[in-house]
DNA sequence: GTCTATATCCAGATAGAC
DNA sequence: GTCTATCTGGATATAGAC
């Protein structure tokens, strides 16, 4: 095939893609130092000069993960407090579509699991650090806001909203990353009966129709 | 100070707990590759030499910390079923303990974490992973058994048991990175006020005199 | 755009002096 | 028991051919 630029983009576009999907997988499961870039490559069936031809280090690669990671997460709390719901029934919403996203969509939990162990981690490079320390506290304050005003209202069941929040994304963490782990093979625990309980007032099941996190 | 066998006893006990303590939180903070040993030395005020003259490799350090981890946990839980308490008791007591020891001892939250995140790892020294993958259930196993108990006498909240479980030692584990990662610094959530909402039905304050997890 | 070969560096581990 | 000097393997990253 003669050059076309136009092809040519969107093999960059692909093998960046499949580059960044292999590396997700590994940093989660080995954390940033114990990946190697050429277990990316056989990963992804390139050779490593390929993958260095994309994502000039194995940091940048690392960095525009967490980045990734974190914006999803964080436009998604974003539409979820812009929408025109009752608090608990955020909650409710929140809850069980970030827990379908994570039973059905591989790359969701890892994504979750991705930012916990970066939050973590002490070695991981600079600019990802800062994004983290800046970012990863949103989605807390998102979830803390719903629940006060919730509170306010008497449909969200008492006590301090950080901690409840705190709770609440713990939990969804564990999901992930549980998830992330055994995958469909374990069976998973059903946090959908257990969440309602704890935290918000039953009520009756509602149909969403539109997406919460983009891309799932 | 000529030769004397006992003293030189004491000097290897105290030189390997240091060396101990002070990997423990490097692994949790910067996982088992990102911790190199020169770190651990410096950390620990010793040369490279030194470390390696009390352990034959970064990966012995990393099992015999594990197994250390595991075990304390294990036989914790082993003291909980073992004691003379109603479920719902044991609850709260586990409950209790396990969050004092997290705040208050600072290497109680640095054990959990470990064998969380080994638990996540793949990469890690194949000893370690057995022992993981063959105790790591078992405090869930236990929590699961009381739980049961404590619903077939109608003091614990319907639900799937193993369930209840993830979620508790889902949140303890969640506790214990958060404090590891922000220690005292931070306001750490009020979990005691949490718990009992959700797992068990409400009863008074009790006092409990002897220690369940040694060395706290 | 893709591969192979290679330079470079750094961390794990050892040897031997004190 | 402790340190310094050193060997060695392996991983990051680059250069240049195709």
């Amino acid at each position: 095939m003669p050059r076309n630029p136009e092809a040519n983009q969107k093999i960059r576009q692909e093998r960046k893609e499949r580059i960044l999907a292999g590396a997700l997988e590994l940093f989660v499961r080995n954390g940033l130092s114990g990946t190697k870039i050429s277990e990316v490559a056989r990963k992804t069936n390139m050779s490593d000069g390929l993958v260095y031809h994309y994502f000039s280090s194995k940091e940048e690669l690392f960095i525009t993960l967490v980045e990734g990671a974190l914006n999803r997460i964080i436009e998604a709390c974003e539409r979820l407090e812009s929408m025109d719901l009752e608090p608990h029934k955020q909650i409710k919403y929140a809850i069980t579509e970030l827990v379908k996203g994570i039973r059905s969509n591989p790359s969701a939990c890892l994504y979750h699991a991705l930012v916990f162990q970066a939050a973590i981690c002490e070695n991981i490079p600079g600019k990802a650090k800062k994004n983290i320390q800046k970012n990863h506290v949103k989605p807390y304050e998102a979830i803390t806001r719903i629940i006060s005003n919730g509170q306010k209202l008497g449909t969200i069941r008492k006590g301090n909203p950080e901690d409840l929040s705190f709770f609440f994304w713990n939990t969804i963490n564990g999901l992930a990353i549980h998830q992330a782990m055994y995958g469909k093979s374990a069976q998973s625990p059903q946090l959908e009966s257990v969440y309602p309980i704890f935290l918000i007032q039953m009520e009756s099941k509602s149909n969403v129709r539109h997406k919460w996190i983009r891309g799932s």
